[in-house]
DNA sequence: TCTGGGGTCCTAGGACCC
DNA sequence: TCTGGGGTCCTAGGACCC
């Protein structure tokens, strides 16, 4: 199975804010070099996108309502969805925070069409309970022909290709809904005369690893005669930890520069330790005024957790790297990863240090020997944040500016649209406020065991 | 129209080693 | 006189995915 939420980050702010129900809502980056990660359905109708700037958004749709990101919300309806996931198997491979394989077979609870059918739905009724969300499921006799499936079900459907009917389904449909086929592939396919599934089963493995490489053509050739034996995996290791900032404008200022390397290293390591692992290769990312992108990285002895040793690794890059001209983004990476403990048996022995492994999971807290210019003002307020009023209670931030900040009070548990309010950004009645959970009672991350299987 | 942020995997060349 | 073969590690870049 493959489940997918419909729309996740824009239904979700929907669920949130009864105003919003209806309405075209664009959930992504909100400066001027944002772009989209989430268009509502409505949104849709205007021809916004994921991936698109937000300022191209804003001219199809400027009426939409354009909300930052609360990953904190997305992430706690997540973790609900996938503990209903979890009651159905084992075997849950998420691969964002709104998507998921799911072997139903491992779980013993499918193995027929028929019963494969009944437990997909029951899952989207109990998403639908426990969420207020809708997903769209896919059912198949593997990961590709599952995630075909959702894609064909969407929106707040479920579609199951029956087995031995997979290859005349695939036949006519583009090259561009095979997984590892994008943009370039597609392109170069296309290019050699070949848009359809059906045409690259036509053209034959040794065309297409002519065409593609050894790897990349066996592969797309096997999926093209939907042969994909790939298991669903849980709990994958992750591999890299990476921090990057685009800036609103490019940076210069050579010395600006450094500091950014220096901090964004501080945030990459912060991660690093929150995760509890450390790396041993440094990479640092540039991109310049005229998008050209580069990295460069190094190697250390051992893996490391010390945050002066891995900005001290960026600078080194840094100084690698020509910047006249200006860069719009900077990162700092680390890969190489290893367990925490390989690293006190290196370096920190000789040290007497305490070993970082005791330190406290606190928010990591450097001082910089590179003194931070003052950063530039980030407003205090941001459309789609969740507020509260001492006198008019909980409400979410629909703009701001001028001094002054507009409040619209409702919470996703109300029918209709609240009343708007406007008040003086520094208002000593307003502050920041958590997320309220979509659905009243299903509170964040709050553990129901056996409700999926109480039925 | 002006292009995010977080990842994964693959390729290719050079260094280095046996 | 005409320059082995294979394996691993490191670096850089590119394609792809959500």
């Amino acid at each position: 199975m493959h489940l997918d939420m419909d729309a996740f980050f824009a239904a979700a702010e929907q669920a949130a804010k009864p105003s919003l129900r209806g309405k075209a809502v664009v959930v992504g980056g909100l400066g001027p070099r944002g772009v989209v990660s989430t268009a509502s359905y409505e949104a849709r109708a205007f021809g916004v996108h994921s991936a698109m700037p937000t300022a191209q958004a804003r001219r199809l749709a400027p009426n939409a309502a354009y909300l930052f990101p609360r990953f904190t919300l997305y992430r706690s309806v997540s973790e609900q969805v996938m503990e209903l996931l979890g009651a159905l198997s084992p075997l849950v491979e998420p691969l964002s925070l709104d998507e998921a394989f799911v072997d139903l077979e491992a779980g013993g609870v499918a193995s027929d069409a028929q019963t494969a059918r009944a437990v997909g739905e029951r899952l989207r009724a109990d998403i639908k309970a426990r969420t207020g969300l809708t997903g769209s499921v896919g059912l198949a006799a593997s990961k590709m022909l599952a995630k075909i499936g959702s894609e064909r079900a969407k929106p707040d459907g479920l579609v199951l290709i029956e087995p031995g009917t997979e290859r005349e389904l695939l036949a006519p449909l583009s090259v561009r809904v095979l997984p590892g086929v994008g943009p370039a592939t597609g392109d170069h396919l296309r290019r050699a005369g070949i848009s359809t599934i059906g045409e690259i089963a036509e053209a034959g493995e040794d065309e297409l690893v002519r065409l593609l490489g050894k790897a990349h053509g066996a592969g797309v050739y096997a999926m093209a005669l939907a042969h994909d034996e790939r298991p669903v995996v849980a709990e994958r290791e992750g591999k890299s930890i990476s921090v990057e900032d685009t800036y609103d404008v490019d940076i210069h200022d050579r010395v600006r520069v450094r500091a950014e390397v220096a901090a964004l290293a501080d945030r990459c390591v912060g991660r690093l330790r929150a995760s509890g692992r450390s790396g041993r290769t440094v990479v640092l990312k540039v991109r310049r005024y005229d998008f050209s992108t580069l990295t460069r990285s190094e190697t250390l002895r051992a893996p490391t957790d010390d945050p002066a040793v891995v900005r001290e690794a960026a600078a080194r890059l840094l100084e690698l790297v020509d910047t006249t001209g200006g860069v719009r983004l900077l990162g700092v990476g680390v890969s190489g990863l290893a367990d925490f403990t390989q690293e006190v048996l290196f370096a920190r022995t000789t040290t007497g240090e305490e070993p970082l492994a005791r330190a406290a999971p606190a928010p990591l807290l450097v001082t910089t020997s590179v003194p931070v210019p003052a950063a530039p003002p980030v407003p205090l307020w941001r459309p789609g944040q969740d507020v509260e009023h001492r006198e008019h209670g909980a409400g979410w931030v629909q703009g701001s500016g001028l001094g002054r900040v507009t409040v619209r009070f409702e919470t996703p548990y109300d029918d209709r649209p609240g009343r708007v309010r406007t008040f003086a950004v520094d208002d000593p009645d307003l502050s920041a406020a958590e997320p309220l959970p979509l659905v009243r009672g299903a509170g964040d991350g709050e553990v129901r065991p056996g409700a999926a299987e109480a039925r």
